[in-house]
DNA sequence: TTGAAAGCGCTAACAC
DNA sequence: GTGTTAGCGCTTTCAA
């Protein structure tokens, strides 16, 4: 007695309605799947026996024969951090309006859960995944997924030597503005944290496992280079995760720097944290910039100033064109670049003395 | 050609494998899906054979023998919203620790989009469902997922006549001292702010949509009342989701009252930004309370003083629950209630005057 | 327009 | 331990 859970019951098929309506299999499930040719009268029957014995389609059986799951498979950071709250969200409203679920899974960033997710959501015969790669220099976790010859989209950073549709903001461009305001303001010591982790120091071209933060790094240390600074790669902190905000910022505290640009909303938010505690004086004592406006940035005191990104929009972008690609859209591979916009507060100030 | 997507190949599927390793159809199924008895030398040839030729298991007609889909449907108000990132994310983890994945879904809190979600999920055949019902009086729209006979347990709000599993917090309890705190600083005119839709004026008795907010607002009454003010219940404002938190604030503040008692963080987000924007301190001309300690609500200036839940728990035990169900436990229907603990800040003073 | 029959990829008896 | 044979619930030829 498969096709049941638990309980008694059987579920009501095609081939019981095609019973109580005297049709064959075959005529009822026409009626009920709105395809092939159906007389009015017939098809009325068929509803209206599949109504009465509360027939519920089995999407499964559909896919087994169709190949066409309506289902698109989001692999996430972590669902808990509200930037990919937010681009689920945009997502799974485009996904809706054509006809797909979502089935998520979070990656918590690592290679190998990654790989985890894909390989489940390839079992379950999704028709196209969304996924914020874990690596983007070593994108082998998502080497099945573009096998399967399924569409994959990849959002918020793009993947090396992947030739995959992507959705990005433009990092670069956003960390270059906030480098440049600490500047303007007369800053020269300015470090940079992230959690992504890298081994051993950062140094100058070196490719991150973002391409997102790969992009921030970049744009940090090219504006602080611009500006005469000597080795800006030494202000560069990764690995906050595994060392934590608080350590990260306290040490950096005590070798004098005098601003901070935070690569994400969590790490701006360890930080205002750590700096409050200190006693720090955000921006007169040391001034704080980050990605992202989260929504404590503009209420805390002082308000941050923060490069934003239209979060939701990339999720829903993504979703698009892969709602268009499994539509069989075989135009060349796009990469779509979104602004960012900066929205100034009052985290920064003149470094003191 | 069915059962695969536009792209030409076809899928490897237990067939192939099975000649390949020159055994049947069945010995290669057992050897693949690890059940059944087979012989290690057998065993190892076809899983050779497997890798060699790419077989991806199919889950879906694997789920159409055995009835299991292995996946668990999530209905969640707004995955943009903290609160249920925070409880799916605990939920995904249970799940997957379980080997059950989630399908999401957003209501929007309403019972039309509920019904619609739940109607996709039987289709798919999930093996039990999440829900954060969008109506707990009138539940009417889960009333397919509890026919199904699939388990389903509901999270964060328990709803009217059904006999089904819940897990939630103890918001009863939580408004009560919320409310007393208020009262002991010597507030009389406190009003209490939330979303949920409502006909008319609130009056006592009546039963809201939501039972966590209908717990709230019930201990907030009654607290009020048992500190002598007269008609409490004229102090409750309902729709704000409508009508606009800002119009509400300011007509509340025109109205002198003291102190508000947000029923979520987000309501509690609006309501900080209105006053200040209105220039009345916190909390030396109105005190403002809240639910959930959302990460602004230690940031701000003044910090706010909040009744934190266990979220990230309620959405986990949840998810344990319902695995448990649909493991076949048959015990009687479960309603668990987590305590809400009091974060004390800086947002309550005196009335002023 | 309708029906009969085959088949999607797998599991589950049952026999050997 | 291994193979044979039926299905799961649906769609899809192909005839009638």
């Amino acid at each position: 007695m498969p096709a049941d859970p638990a309980n008694g019951r059987r579920e009501i098929t095609v081939s019981d309605v095609a019973a109580a309506a005297k049709v064959s299999k075959a005529t009822a499930a026409r009626a009920l799947g709105d395809y092939g040719a159906v007389s009015e009268a017939v098809r009325d029957r068929v509803r209206a026996a599949a109504e009465q014995l509360g027939y519920h389609p089995n999407a499964l059986a559909k896919t087994m024969n169709t190949g066409r799951s309506n289902s698109i498979g989001i692999v996430v950071g972590d669902i808990e951090n509200p930037f990919f709250g937010q681009a689920t969200r945009g997502a799974a409203d485009v996904a809706k309006a054509a006809g797909f679920d979502l089935i998520l899974l979070n990656s918590d960033e690592e290679a190998g859960a990654e790989e985890n997710a894909i390989s489940v959501l390839l079992a379950k015969r999704v028709d196209g995944f969304l996924v914020a790669p874990a690596s983007t220099t070593v994108p082998a976790s998502l080497h099945p997924a573009v096998e399967s010859g399924r569409p994959l989209v990849l959002f918020d950073r793009v993947a090396d030597g992947l030739d995959v549709d992507t959705v990005v903001a433009d990092n670069l461009a956003g960390a270059r503005r906030l480098t440049e305001l600490l500047v303007e303001a007369g800053h020269r010591r300015i470090a940079f944290i992230s959690t992504i982790g890298h081994e051993g120091d950062y140094r100058l071209g070196d490719r991150l496992g973002s391409s997102s933060v790969n992009d921030r790094v970049t744009g940090f240390t090219a504006v602080l280079g611009e500006a005469g600074v000597p080795n800006p790669e030494a202000f560069v902190r990764l690995n906050a995760r595994r060392d934590g905000v608080d350590a990260i910022v306290r040490s950096l505290v005590d070798e004098g720097v005098t601003a901070i640009l935070a690569s994400d909303s969590l790490v701006a938010q360890a930080a205002f944290r750590t700096l409050r505690d200190l006693g720090v004086a955000i921006p007169r004592d040391v001034s704080l910039v980050a990605f992202d406006d989260a929504d404590w940035t503009s209420l805390s005191d002082p308000a941050i100033t923060v490069m934003s990104q239209p979060i939701h929009e990339i999720g829903a972008e993504a979703a698009r064109l892969l709602v268009r690609r499994i539509a069989g859209d075989g135009a060349p591979t796009e990469h779509l670049v979104f602004p960012q916009v900066l929205i100034e507060r009052e985290s920064i100030a003149p470094p003191p003395g």
